[in-house]
DNA sequence: GACGTGCGCCTACGAGTGTAGGTATGATCT
DNA sequence: AGATCATACCTACACTCGTAGGCGCACGTC
């Protein structure tokens, strides 16, 4: 069990890939693939190939099964997205969680529906914390 | 004047440069070279490099002053911050701007002076919109 | 006029990434 | 048994990125 801690961070193809894994749980490269195939096309060994180097990397694990190998994730979603969110904080807003937020309602692509729910987030995050 | 919107996304090593950039408004290469040593050691052909990649993708433009280059940055920082969120709520979060403040709030890395500010943040962005 | 210093520029190199072609092997169908 | 198919693996190539060395030019100093 690798801390993700240690690991960089995701390229937008690798995401892709590890998307797909998160929401259908382990996963052969066959089925990945067909998933991908629906937004974009990409060969078989291309996805073999990312995934082969994200398990190197310690993201995937695999076991064999039926004669061929089902992949897993070996760092959970929800770790990931938090160390992307802080890596950005950092690098992007100087270490601002608030500039984040802001920018986050300031891009005009909230909807209102979208923004009240932020709210009531944050709230709610403040009633369980005192 | 290019809209970001077609610019990629910027590397680490590159936002510091543009950090800089925008911190200071127009520098060097010296200049700039100078704050980044306070932190890392790093060669002045190195800065120079990044920043002559940076400006053929359109992220500085220069003007010669007094026999030296002087760099400006092309794009906002706030509109950079704000497609940077964006690319990020629809890669990392599948478009849910919830689970990017979920995660924010989620981390732990927080204080309770950050998350309170960060709501008051929202609150105030609310009153100004309606 | 020689000399250091600052600066722009060209070149390079190793690592990582996205992309994919080819090969070998084992299962399946006819 | 032979052909087809799915799968894993090896190899490769173009591109980007971070890093930097080295060249040449201009300018001020001695």
């Amino acid at each position: 069990m690798p801390k993700n801690r240690d690991l960089p961070a995701l390229s937008e193809a690798q995401l892709e890939i590890m998307n797909v894994i998160w929401d259908h749980g382990e996963c052969s490269v066959a089925a990945v693939w067909k998933m991908l195939q629906e937004r974009r096309r990409v060969s078989r060994n291309t996805v073999h190939t990312l995934i082969a180097r994200l398990e190197e990397k310690g993201w995937l694990s695999h076991r064999e099964a039926d004669s061929a190998f089902l992949y897993r994730a070996s760092v959970s979603r929800e770790r990931t997205q938090q160390r992307t969110v802080e890596r950005m904080v950092q690098t992007v807003f100087n270490g601002s969680a608030e500039g984040l937020v802001l920018a986050l309602l300031g891009g005009g692509r909230l909807t209102k529906a979208e923004a009240a729910r932020i709210r009531q987030l944050i709230a709610s995050a403040k009633a369980r914390k005192t």
